[in-house]
DNA sequence: TGCATCATGTAATCAGTTACATGATTTT
DNA sequence: AAAATCATGTAACTGATTACATGATGCA
Protein backbone atom coordinates (compact mmCIF):
# COMPACT_ATOMS: atom_id res chain seq x y z
CA UNK A 1 0.00 0.00 0.00
CA UNK A 2 1.14 3.57 -0.64
CA UNK A 3 -1.30 6.08 0.19
CA UNK A 4 0.80 6.59 3.25
CA UNK A 5 3.85 7.11 1.40
CA UNK A 6 1.81 9.69 -1.05
CA UNK A 7 0.60 11.55 1.77
CA UNK A 8 4.05 11.50 3.17
CA UNK A 9 5.70 13.06 0.26
CA UNK A 10 2.96 15.70 -0.19
CA UNK A 11 3.17 16.60 3.33
CA UNK A 12 6.95 16.60 3.10
CA UNK A 13 6.24 18.80 0.15
CA UNK A 14 4.15 21.40 2.89
CA UNK A 15 2.68 20.56 5.54
CA UNK A 16 -1.47 20.80 5.33
CA UNK A 17 -4.35 19.85 6.66
CA UNK A 18 -6.58 16.53 5.65
CA UNK A 19 -9.02 18.74 3.51
CA UNK A 20 -6.06 20.11 1.56
CA UNK A 21 -4.42 16.58 1.48
CA UNK A 22 -7.59 15.73 0.27
CA UNK A 23 -7.84 18.70 -2.69
CA UNK A 24 -4.26 17.88 -3.53
CA UNK A 25 -5.26 14.32 -4.38
CA UNK A 26 -7.52 16.06 -6.86
CA UNK A 27 -4.87 17.69 -8.85
CA UNK A 28 -1.27 16.98 -8.89
CA UNK A 29 -0.44 13.57 -6.38
CA UNK A 30 -3.90 12.98 -7.38
CA UNK A 31 -2.76 12.58 -11.39
CA UNK A 32 -0.78 9.06 -10.55
CA UNK A 33 -2.41 8.40 -6.83
CA UNK A 34 -6.14 8.52 -5.88
CA UNK A 35 -8.02 9.00 -2.76
CA UNK A 36 -11.09 10.85 -1.36
CA UNK A 37 -11.31 12.79 1.88
CA UNK A 38 -12.73 10.00 3.96
CA UNK A 39 -10.04 7.71 3.20
CA UNK A 40 -7.18 10.58 4.21
CA UNK A 41 -8.71 11.38 7.39
CA UNK A 42 -8.41 7.87 8.20
CA UNK A 43 -5.23 7.11 7.51
CA UNK A 44 -4.10 10.40 8.98
CA UNK A 45 -5.79 9.21 12.74
CA UNK A 46 -3.71 5.96 12.32
CA UNK A 47 -0.59 7.93 11.00
CA UNK A 48 -1.01 10.34 14.00
CA UNK A 49 -1.36 7.46 16.35
CA UNK A 50 1.67 5.56 14.52
CA UNK A 51 3.92 8.67 15.10
CA UNK A 52 4.75 9.34 11.45
CA UNK A 53 3.13 12.46 11.79
CA UNK A 54 2.61 15.33 13.96
CA UNK A 55 -0.87 17.43 14.47
CA UNK A 56 -0.57 21.25 15.39
CA UNK A 57 -4.29 22.89 15.70
CA UNK A 58 -4.62 26.01 13.57
CA UNK A 59 -7.13 28.79 14.55
CA UNK A 60 -7.96 30.75 11.30
CA UNK A 61 -10.42 33.34 11.11
CA UNK A 62 -13.31 34.03 8.93
CA UNK A 63 -13.18 30.48 8.84
CA UNK A 64 -13.25 26.88 10.38
CA UNK A 65 -10.03 25.78 12.65
CA UNK A 66 -8.01 23.62 10.98
CA UNK A 67 -5.50 20.42 12.17
CA UNK A 68 -2.28 21.29 9.72
CA UNK A 69 -0.25 18.18 9.70
CA UNK A 70 3.73 17.41 9.37
CA UNK A 71 6.19 15.02 8.91
CA UNK A 72 7.53 13.00 11.96
CA UNK A 73 11.23 11.70 12.34
CA UNK A 74 9.65 8.10 12.10
CA UNK A 75 7.32 9.20 9.15
CA UNK A 76 10.61 10.17 7.24
CA UNK A 77 12.42 6.92 7.78
CA UNK A 78 9.38 5.06 6.92
CA UNK A 79 9.40 6.60 3.29
CA UNK A 80 13.38 6.38 2.81
CA UNK A 81 12.44 2.50 3.79
CA UNK A 82 9.80 2.39 1.74
CA UNK A 83 12.04 3.91 -1.23
CA UNK A 84 14.13 1.61 -1.61
CA UNK A 85 11.58 -1.49 -1.33
CA UNK A 86 10.73 -3.47 -4.22
CA UNK A 87 7.79 -2.91 -5.39
CA UNK A 88 5.96 -4.79 -8.69
CA UNK A 89 5.40 -2.42 -11.72
CA UNK A 90 1.45 -2.14 -11.42
CA UNK A 91 -0.71 -3.76 -14.04
CA UNK A 92 -2.87 -0.72 -15.99
CA UNK A 93 -6.82 -1.58 -15.43
CA UNK A 94 -8.87 -0.17 -18.65
CA UNK A 95 -12.48 -1.18 -18.85
CA UNK A 96 -12.41 0.51 -22.15
CA UNK A 97 -9.98 -2.07 -23.29
CA UNK A 98 -12.81 -4.86 -21.70
CA UNK A 99 -15.33 -2.68 -23.47
CA UNK A 100 -13.15 -2.91 -27.34
CA UNK A 101 -12.88 -6.38 -27.16
CA UNK A 102 -16.74 -7.09 -26.05
CA UNK A 103 -18.18 -4.87 -28.87
CA UNK A 104 -17.18 -7.61 -30.90
CA UNK A 105 -20.39 -9.41 -29.61
CA UNK A 106 -22.28 -6.41 -29.53
CA UNK A 107 -22.68 -3.33 -32.04
CA UNK A 108 -19.23 -2.06 -32.76
CA UNK A 109 -20.21 0.99 -33.75
CA UNK A 110 -22.11 1.71 -30.76
CA UNK A 111 -18.72 1.84 -28.81
CA UNK A 112 -17.37 5.17 -31.18
CA UNK A 113 -19.30 7.83 -28.86
CA UNK A 114 -17.68 6.20 -25.56
CA UNK A 115 -14.22 6.36 -27.63
CA UNK A 116 -14.31 9.74 -28.16
CA UNK A 117 -15.75 10.73 -25.00
CA UNK A 118 -12.89 9.45 -23.47
CA UNK A 119 -10.76 10.80 -26.22
CA UNK A 120 -11.71 14.30 -25.09
CA UNK A 121 -11.07 13.41 -21.36
CA UNK A 122 -7.43 12.69 -22.36
CA UNK A 123 -7.23 15.73 -24.83
CA UNK A 124 -8.64 17.89 -22.16
CA UNK A 125 -5.74 16.36 -19.36
CA UNK A 126 -2.84 16.80 -21.29
CA UNK A 127 -3.99 19.95 -21.93
CA UNK A 128 -4.43 21.33 -18.35
CA UNK A 129 -1.41 19.50 -17.62
CA UNK A 130 0.29 21.91 -20.29
CA UNK A 131 -0.33 25.02 -18.91
CA UNK A 132 0.59 23.49 -15.49
CA UNK A 133 4.15 22.71 -16.96
CA UNK A 134 4.06 26.58 -18.61
CA UNK A 135 3.14 28.00 -15.00
CA UNK A 136 5.21 25.41 -12.97
CA UNK A 137 8.55 24.72 -15.22
CA UNK A 138 8.51 27.79 -17.93
CA UNK A 139 11.73 29.33 -17.22
CA UNK A 140 14.65 27.45 -15.92
CA UNK A 141 15.60 28.64 -12.42
CA UNK A 142 18.08 31.45 -12.67
CA UNK A 143 21.52 29.71 -13.11
CA UNK A 144 21.02 28.12 -9.37
CA UNK A 145 22.01 24.82 -8.30
CA UNK A 146 19.27 22.07 -9.43
CA UNK A 147 16.26 21.90 -7.48
CA UNK A 148 15.90 17.92 -7.18
CA UNK A 149 12.30 18.48 -5.77
CA UNK A 150 12.19 20.39 -8.67
CA UNK A 151 13.22 18.80 -11.35
CA UNK A 152 11.29 15.07 -9.69
CA UNK A 153 8.55 17.24 -10.02
CA UNK A 154 8.99 17.93 -13.92
CA UNK A 155 9.41 14.39 -14.43
CA UNK A 156 6.54 12.92 -12.98
CA UNK A 157 4.69 15.55 -15.10
CA UNK A 158 6.18 14.65 -18.09
CA UNK A 159 5.50 11.03 -17.24
CA UNK A 160 1.93 12.22 -17.03
CA UNK A 161 1.83 13.88 -20.46
CA UNK A 162 3.59 11.28 -22.17
CA UNK A 163 0.79 8.35 -20.84
CA UNK A 164 -2.23 11.10 -21.94
CA UNK A 165 -0.60 11.48 -25.24
CA UNK A 166 -0.24 7.72 -25.59
CA UNK A 167 -3.64 6.97 -24.43
CA UNK A 168 -5.10 9.81 -27.46
CA UNK A 169 -2.63 7.92 -30.12
CA UNK A 170 -3.99 4.61 -29.09
CA UNK A 171 -7.79 6.06 -28.91
CA UNK A 172 -7.23 7.44 -32.70
CA UNK A 173 -5.71 3.54 -33.24
CA UNK A 174 -9.45 2.24 -31.78
CA UNK A 175 -11.79 4.65 -33.72
CA UNK A 176 -9.58 4.00 -36.91
CA UNK A 177 -10.69 0.05 -36.11
CA UNK A 178 -14.01 0.74 -35.20
CA UNK A 179 -14.73 2.46 -38.69
CA UNK A 180 -12.69 0.25 -40.81
CA UNK A 181 -14.89 -2.90 -38.77
CA UNK A 182 -18.08 -0.83 -39.84
CA UNK A 183 -16.68 -0.66 -43.80
CA UNK A 184 -16.49 -3.78 -44.51
CA UNK A 185 -19.30 -5.11 -43.08
CA UNK B 1 -16.82 -2.93 -11.48
CA UNK B 2 -16.11 -4.67 -14.32
CA UNK B 3 -14.75 -8.21 -13.61
CA UNK B 4 -18.23 -9.93 -14.92
CA UNK B 5 -17.78 -7.94 -17.87
CA UNK B 6 -14.19 -8.85 -18.49
CA UNK B 7 -15.35 -12.16 -17.63
CA UNK B 8 -18.52 -12.30 -20.01
CA UNK B 9 -16.22 -10.96 -23.09
CA UNK B 10 -14.04 -13.89 -22.13
CA UNK B 11 -16.46 -16.54 -21.73
CA UNK B 12 -17.72 -15.03 -25.25
CA UNK B 13 -14.86 -15.83 -26.71
CA UNK B 14 -14.25 -18.98 -25.40
CA UNK B 15 -16.26 -21.26 -22.63
CA UNK B 16 -14.19 -22.63 -20.15
CA UNK B 17 -14.06 -23.49 -16.40
CA UNK B 18 -12.95 -20.90 -13.20
CA UNK B 19 -9.32 -22.25 -13.25
CA UNK B 20 -8.65 -21.66 -17.00
CA UNK B 21 -10.46 -18.21 -16.91
CA UNK B 22 -7.45 -17.60 -14.07
CA UNK B 23 -5.20 -18.65 -16.35
CA UNK B 24 -6.43 -15.97 -18.99
CA UNK B 25 -6.30 -13.40 -16.78
CA UNK B 26 -2.63 -13.81 -15.94
CA UNK B 27 -2.07 -13.47 -19.78
CA UNK B 28 -4.62 -11.95 -22.22
CA UNK B 29 -7.61 -10.19 -20.51
CA UNK B 30 -5.17 -10.09 -17.59
CA UNK B 31 -3.26 -7.22 -19.48
CA UNK B 32 -5.56 -4.82 -18.86
CA UNK B 33 -7.07 -6.44 -16.04
CA UNK B 34 -6.14 -8.79 -13.23
CA UNK B 35 -8.13 -10.96 -10.89
CA UNK B 36 -7.21 -14.05 -9.05
CA UNK B 37 -8.89 -17.15 -9.03
CA UNK B 38 -10.71 -17.12 -5.51
CA UNK B 39 -12.21 -13.48 -7.15
CA UNK B 40 -13.14 -15.42 -10.07
CA UNK B 41 -14.83 -18.57 -8.46
CA UNK B 42 -16.82 -16.04 -6.36
CA UNK B 43 -17.60 -13.87 -9.14
CA UNK B 44 -18.69 -17.40 -10.87
CA UNK B 45 -21.04 -18.55 -8.50
CA UNK B 46 -23.03 -14.64 -8.19
CA UNK B 47 -23.16 -15.05 -12.26
CA UNK B 48 -24.84 -18.37 -12.15
CA UNK B 49 -27.09 -17.21 -9.65
CA UNK B 50 -28.13 -14.32 -11.47
CA UNK B 51 -29.09 -16.18 -14.85
CA UNK B 52 -25.60 -14.75 -16.60
CA UNK B 53 -24.06 -18.14 -17.22
CA UNK B 54 -24.93 -21.69 -18.01
CA UNK B 55 -22.90 -24.31 -16.24
CA UNK B 56 -22.16 -27.89 -17.60
CA UNK B 57 -20.17 -30.47 -15.91
CA UNK B 58 -17.86 -31.98 -18.03
CA UNK B 59 -16.07 -35.61 -17.33
CA UNK B 60 -12.39 -35.32 -17.30
CA UNK B 61 -9.99 -38.38 -17.83
CA UNK B 62 -6.69 -38.12 -16.56
CA UNK B 63 -7.68 -35.14 -14.67
CA UNK B 64 -9.91 -33.70 -12.17
CA UNK B 65 -14.05 -33.16 -13.61
CA UNK B 66 -14.44 -29.13 -14.64
CA UNK B 67 -17.61 -26.99 -14.50
CA UNK B 68 -17.63 -25.12 -18.15
CA UNK B 69 -18.94 -21.66 -17.79
CA UNK B 70 -20.66 -20.24 -20.94
CA UNK B 71 -22.61 -17.12 -21.44
CA UNK B 72 -26.25 -17.00 -21.03
CA UNK B 73 -28.92 -14.93 -22.40
CA UNK B 74 -29.32 -12.70 -19.49
CA UNK B 75 -25.75 -12.03 -19.41
CA UNK B 76 -24.99 -11.31 -23.26
CA UNK B 77 -28.24 -8.31 -22.31
CA UNK B 78 -25.97 -7.37 -19.18
CA UNK B 79 -22.69 -6.99 -21.63
CA UNK B 80 -24.58 -5.41 -24.21
CA UNK B 81 -26.24 -2.76 -21.33
CA UNK B 82 -22.78 -1.84 -20.08
CA UNK B 83 -20.92 -1.12 -22.97
CA UNK B 84 -23.37 1.45 -23.71
CA UNK B 85 -22.68 2.84 -20.31
CA UNK B 86 -20.54 5.97 -20.45
CA UNK B 87 -17.57 4.81 -17.54
CA UNK B 88 -15.46 7.14 -16.55
CA UNK B 89 -11.41 7.26 -17.93
CA UNK B 90 -9.66 5.66 -15.13
CA UNK B 91 -6.89 7.38 -13.22
CA UNK B 92 -3.43 5.56 -13.17
CA UNK B 93 -1.36 4.50 -10.10
CA UNK B 94 1.77 4.88 -10.31
CA UNK B 95 3.82 4.10 -6.85
CA UNK B 96 6.61 4.67 -8.89
CA UNK B 97 5.92 7.89 -9.62
CA UNK B 98 5.19 8.58 -5.71
CA UNK B 99 8.63 7.02 -4.93
CA UNK B 100 10.31 9.45 -8.15
CA UNK B 101 8.63 12.69 -6.19
CA UNK B 102 9.86 11.25 -2.56
CA UNK B 103 13.22 10.99 -3.97
CA UNK B 104 13.62 14.63 -3.41
CA UNK B 105 13.40 14.22 0.11
CA UNK B 106 15.95 10.62 0.39
CA UNK B 107 18.79 9.68 -1.82
CA UNK B 108 17.77 10.42 -5.46
CA UNK B 109 20.52 7.91 -6.41
CA UNK B 110 19.03 4.91 -4.05
CA UNK B 111 16.27 4.58 -6.70
CA UNK B 112 18.42 3.95 -9.78
CA UNK B 113 18.12 0.44 -9.33
CA UNK B 114 14.41 0.16 -8.40
CA UNK B 115 13.39 2.14 -11.82
CA UNK B 116 15.64 0.06 -13.88
CA UNK B 117 14.44 -3.22 -12.65
CA UNK B 118 10.77 -1.50 -13.68
CA UNK B 119 12.32 -0.42 -17.03
CA UNK B 120 13.72 -4.42 -17.15
CA UNK B 121 10.14 -5.31 -16.20
CA UNK B 122 8.18 -3.03 -19.02
CA UNK B 123 11.18 -4.78 -21.90
CA UNK B 124 10.48 -8.56 -21.07
CA UNK B 125 6.35 -7.34 -21.28
CA UNK B 126 7.08 -5.63 -24.91
CA UNK B 127 8.94 -8.85 -26.15
CA UNK B 128 6.20 -11.10 -24.92
CA UNK B 129 3.71 -8.73 -26.83
CA UNK B 130 5.88 -8.74 -29.86
CA UNK B 131 5.71 -12.68 -29.73
CA UNK B 132 1.80 -13.08 -29.58
CA UNK B 133 1.46 -10.51 -32.08
CA UNK B 134 3.84 -12.28 -34.31
CA UNK B 135 1.95 -15.63 -33.22
CA UNK B 136 -2.04 -14.41 -33.54
CA UNK B 137 -1.34 -11.63 -36.02
CA UNK B 138 0.96 -12.17 -37.76
CA UNK B 139 -0.44 -13.21 -41.49
CA UNK B 140 -3.77 -11.40 -42.58
CA UNK B 141 -6.74 -13.60 -42.90
CA UNK B 142 -6.30 -14.78 -46.37
CA UNK B 143 -8.44 -12.53 -48.34
CA UNK B 144 -11.07 -13.25 -46.36
CA UNK B 145 -13.82 -10.66 -44.56
CA UNK B 146 -12.88 -8.60 -41.63
CA UNK B 147 -13.28 -10.27 -38.54
CA UNK B 148 -14.20 -8.10 -35.79
CA UNK B 149 -13.06 -10.24 -32.90
CA UNK B 150 -9.82 -10.54 -34.15
CA UNK B 151 -8.82 -7.05 -35.49
CA UNK B 152 -10.31 -5.73 -32.38
CA UNK B 153 -8.04 -8.25 -29.99
CA UNK B 154 -5.62 -6.79 -31.90
CA UNK B 155 -6.09 -3.00 -31.35
CA UNK B 156 -6.39 -4.36 -27.56
CA UNK B 157 -2.75 -5.76 -27.63
CA UNK B 158 -1.45 -2.88 -29.62
CA UNK B 159 -2.56 -0.53 -26.82
CA UNK B 160 -1.26 -2.57 -24.36
CA UNK B 161 2.04 -2.39 -26.47
CA UNK B 162 2.06 1.52 -26.93
CA UNK B 163 1.73 1.74 -22.69
CA UNK B 164 4.81 -0.02 -22.58
CA UNK B 165 6.65 1.80 -24.97
CA UNK B 166 5.56 4.92 -23.37
CA UNK B 167 6.52 3.37 -20.44
CA UNK B 168 10.24 2.24 -20.98
CA UNK B 169 10.94 5.89 -22.40
CA UNK B 170 9.47 7.37 -19.16
CA UNK B 171 11.53 5.42 -17.41
CA UNK B 172 14.52 6.58 -19.42
CA UNK B 173 14.14 10.09 -18.62
CA UNK B 174 13.41 9.63 -15.13
CA UNK B 175 16.82 7.67 -15.10
CA UNK B 176 18.26 10.96 -16.84
CA UNK B 177 16.90 12.74 -14.66
CA UNK B 178 18.43 11.07 -11.52
CA UNK B 179 22.00 10.92 -13.27
CA UNK B 180 21.10 15.01 -13.92
CA UNK B 181 21.15 15.74 -10.09
CA UNK B 182 23.63 13.27 -9.07
CA UNK B 183 26.30 14.71 -11.28
CA UNK B 184 25.05 18.41 -10.17
CA UNK B 185 24.92 17.53 -6.55
C1' DT C 1 -32.72 32.44 0.67
C1' DG C 2 -29.84 29.26 -1.36
C1' DC C 3 -25.55 27.57 -3.03
C1' DA C 4 -20.47 27.03 -2.81
C1' DT C 5 -16.38 26.55 -0.08
C1' DC C 6 -13.90 25.18 4.05
C1' DA C 7 -13.47 21.67 7.47
C1' DT C 8 -14.00 17.08 9.79
C1' DG C 9 -15.79 13.04 10.53
C1' DT C 10 -18.89 8.04 10.94
C1' DA C 11 -21.13 3.88 8.99
C1' DA C 12 -22.10 0.58 5.65
C1' DT C 13 -20.88 -1.77 1.79
C1' DC C 14 -18.15 -3.61 -1.88
C1' DA C 15 -13.92 -5.17 -4.03
C1' DG C 16 -9.53 -7.22 -3.74
C1' DT C 17 -5.70 -9.77 -1.45
C1' DT C 18 -3.63 -13.27 1.39
C1' DA C 19 -3.77 -17.38 3.70
C1' DC C 20 -5.49 -21.82 4.23
C1' DA C 21 -7.36 -26.29 2.50
C1' DT C 22 -8.04 -30.53 -0.39
C1' DG C 23 -7.06 -33.97 -3.79
C1' DA C 24 -5.87 -36.20 -8.29
C1' DT C 25 -2.49 -36.74 -12.02
C1' DT C 26 1.67 -35.95 -14.52
C1' DT C 27 6.36 -34.81 -14.99
C1' DT C 28 11.17 -34.64 -13.24
C1' DA D 1 10.00 -39.13 -3.88
C1' DA D 2 9.08 -34.50 -4.89
C1' DA D 3 7.39 -30.84 -7.56
C1' DA D 4 4.28 -28.98 -10.92
C1' DT D 5 -0.26 -28.77 -13.03
C1' DC D 6 -5.25 -29.18 -12.97
C1' DA D 7 -9.28 -28.13 -10.35
C1' DT D 8 -12.28 -26.02 -6.73
C1' DG D 9 -13.19 -23.79 -2.92
C1' DT D 10 -13.54 -21.10 2.30
C1' DA D 11 -12.15 -17.54 5.71
C1' DA D 12 -10.13 -13.49 7.29
C1' DC D 13 -8.55 -9.22 6.43
C1' DT D 14 -7.49 -4.85 4.20
C1' DG D 15 -8.57 -1.17 1.13
C1' DA D 16 -11.71 1.73 -1.35
C1' DT D 17 -16.21 3.68 -2.39
C1' DT D 18 -20.71 5.56 -1.30
C1' DA D 19 -23.84 7.52 1.64
C1' DC D 20 -24.83 10.10 5.55
C1' DA D 21 -23.94 13.85 8.87
C1' DT D 22 -22.69 18.46 10.85
C1' DG D 23 -21.69 23.29 10.92
C1' DA D 24 -19.53 27.84 9.88
C1' DT D 25 -18.66 31.63 6.44
C1' DG D 26 -19.12 34.12 2.06
C1' DC D 27 -21.25 35.20 -2.17
C1' DA D 28 -25.07 35.88 -5.54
Amino acid sequence: MALEHAILVSLLEKPGSGYELARRFERSIGYFWTATHQQIYRVLKRMTSDGWVDVRDVQQYGRPDKKEYSVAGPGRDALGAWLQEATEPESVRHDLAVKVRGAAFGDPAALITEVERHRQAHTDRLAHYLTGEARDFGEPTAGGPLDAERELQHVVLRGGMAYERMMIAWLDDVLATLAGLDAGR
